[in-house]
DNA sequence: ATCCCCTGTGGGAACGATGTCACAGCACGC
DNA sequence: GCGTGCTGTGACATCGTTCCCACAGGGGAT
């Protein structure tokens, strides 16, 4: 029964498993455990399939798989903003270990707004995705995804500690190193520059500062922290008012890198000299930090491993449902660079 | 007919549109009209099938809806190297113009490695994408995509113009003007660093190079054209080596933000001073040449509006498969600050 | 009264893959 | 001659959705 049927040579239409079958002549089932290497197929067939396939150019349709075995192989990642290198590095980190692992990354930019993450969760859960990892800007996303039986791993900041897995990283250690670090060179004014104290980074940051400082037996000051925006703009405003008060502080302590960039370009706004009339210290090492004369010192987090580890933990958990869940804490250093030194004498 | 058929509280199982019909008292086929807006639908009907989709959560299957209609709303990005601000805000900027457009973004770095890219390539005509945004590194990507009648839009640089879309930068326009703002300063020998002159992108940057040098009467040094890697640590020894050189050339034209940083750090590292002892000009205006002192003059292209024009473009090209290949050519802009002055008197 | 059109609904066949099941051969031992 | 076990294959239902088609009922024109 070898009916010549010619291939219709319609260019447009992509190759399916029906098209292999014919052109080995077997059915659509044996085309399928030939590729796949799931059941039995003589030897022989199984070439035959092979080659059909390789000349048709033919490549599974991952939709109707995934549609049959209701298992996806994608995941979703929502960041804040891509252009803060932060969350690049984070999303290529994740990106290398996807691939990795076989996974295919469905990403969003949510440029901060909690709707466009709510409408991007939506959409991951419209797509079916197996999980999604999240740097979240509202309670919303993990519960909504949660909702719907999607694993959800929250980095950097945790909404829902607990009840879905986190990786992030030792902010409050990191930040009372940091603070640590003024107070051992005797500064004793010391400002902090925060996004937030409720999310649970920008409160732990805090907390850290304000052991190191009440370990220096030093009083806070509430009017040298300020709480800014996710925004350079308006950190080197709120810098600038700071920095040209009466008593301005000896030192600052940048609590992220947009706001560490704000400061910095109010000091050269303002012609300070650093770190001979103030010091600056960073939360997270960007690029610039290492660039700029006099270098910033900084509490260096290893975002790249930040965003595998979130991978890690969210291919686990899609292996292990009910598992309970882990929040994972990745370590920081403090690098000690030319930013700071001993405030100047009174 | 009403069958008291309780929902078995099984938690586990998504709602389909089924479980939405079975709720509302209607038929499938209604419960699609009602939801789509396409086809009839009474305005009562229409209701209690909204209530009950909202009621159990109900989110229409991707897979299934792209499966039957054979289109998809999601495309391929793939970019180079997350890590480069570079391609993290072309991302950026085309997961923007997704959002408006109702795309979802499938992303992936592929690390500047050909075979990351195939691999990746495969992987989205396995997942059947409406079309793919790529960064190429090889011209087998686009060639692959393009025999699987996927629509590619090649950004930054072509190795296919002419058969596929394009957006690109005016890369000759801007060397061009860069090499004559060093020229019109009274430079002469002014050396370039550059990646490749193979790639579209390397081979116009050259050529503006060469064009401004011609205009100025001034004979090109073979000595002063360096072809190095994608790499910070390399750019940095090989311009280490040419301005510890002994006729070191008064000026440097990096042509992009990676050399940039290398010739950069080699300039801090053997203590010339900038612009004093060299000028420096940058082809892409990374956020550091900004904040460094002196700032660095830069040829700025709109990375943001890049990626968001590639995913214009490929819109347009999925409505109309047919349509003759469109290059775009995007604006530059050369930013003076304060790197480049005249050479220092002989 | 007949015909036709319009509104509104449900049945059922796709889309492309997988996997269960039945069964055809064949060899072997009784 | 018959059961048993094994290899290898194909038919068919299924996943969740859309959409073509059939058809019911009602109103208006002839």
């Amino acid at each position: 029964m070898t009916i010549e049927r010619r291939t219709p040579l319609s260019r447009s239409r992509r190759p399916t498993i029906k098209d292999v079958a014919e052109a080995a002549g077997v059915s659509r089932s044996t085309v399928s455990r030939a590729l796949t290497g799931r059941g039995y197929a003589a030897s022989d067939v199984r070439e035959r399939v092979l080659r059909a396939a390789a000349e048709l150019g033919y490549v599974p349709d991952v939709m109707a798989r995934t549609l049959k075995q209701q298992v996806s192989r994608s995941v979703g990642v929502l960041v804040s903003d891509l252009r803060n290198p932060f969350y690049a590095e984070l999303a290529a980190g994740a990106s290398r270990e996807a691939r990795e692992r076989g996974y295919t990354l469905v990403l969003a930019d949510t440029s901060l707004s909690a709707e466009a993450e709510s409408e991007a969760a939506e959409a991951l859960v419209a797509l079916r995705v197996a999980g999604v990892i999240v740097t979240p800007n509202s309670p919303a996303v993990s519960t909504y995804l949660a909702s719907h039986h999607i694993p959800v791993v929250e980095v950097d900041r945790q909404f829902a500690p607990g009840s879905t897995d986190g990786v992030v990283v030792g902010n409050r250690v990191g930040a009372r190193t940091a603070t640590a670090h003024l107070v051992g060179l005797g500064h004793r004014r010391i400002a902090l520059f925060i996004d937030e104290t409720d999310w649970t980074t920008g409160y732990e940051r805090y907390q850290g500062y304000l052991e190191a400082l009440s370990a220096g037996d030093i009083k806070v000051d509430p009017g040298l922290v300020v709480s800014s925006g996710w925004d350079v703009a308006d950190s080197r405003r709120r810098a600038v008012d700071m920095l040209r008060g009466p008593d301005r502080p000896t030192a600052v302590f940048a609590a992220n890198n947009v706001l560490a960039e704000g400061v910095w370009r109010a000091i050269g706004e303002l012609g300070l000299r650093v770190p001979a009339d103030i010091s600056l210290v960073a939360f997270d090492d960007a690029p610039w930090m290492s660039m700029v004369s006099p270098t910033v010192t900084a509490v260096s987090q290893d975002t790249f491993n930040l965003g595998a580890a979130a991978v890690r933990r969210l291919d686990e958990r899609i292996e292990m449902p009910e598992a309970d869940s882990v929040t994972t804490v990745l370590n920081v250093r403090l690098v000690t660079r030319e930013s700071t030194a001993p405030p100047p004498a009174l």
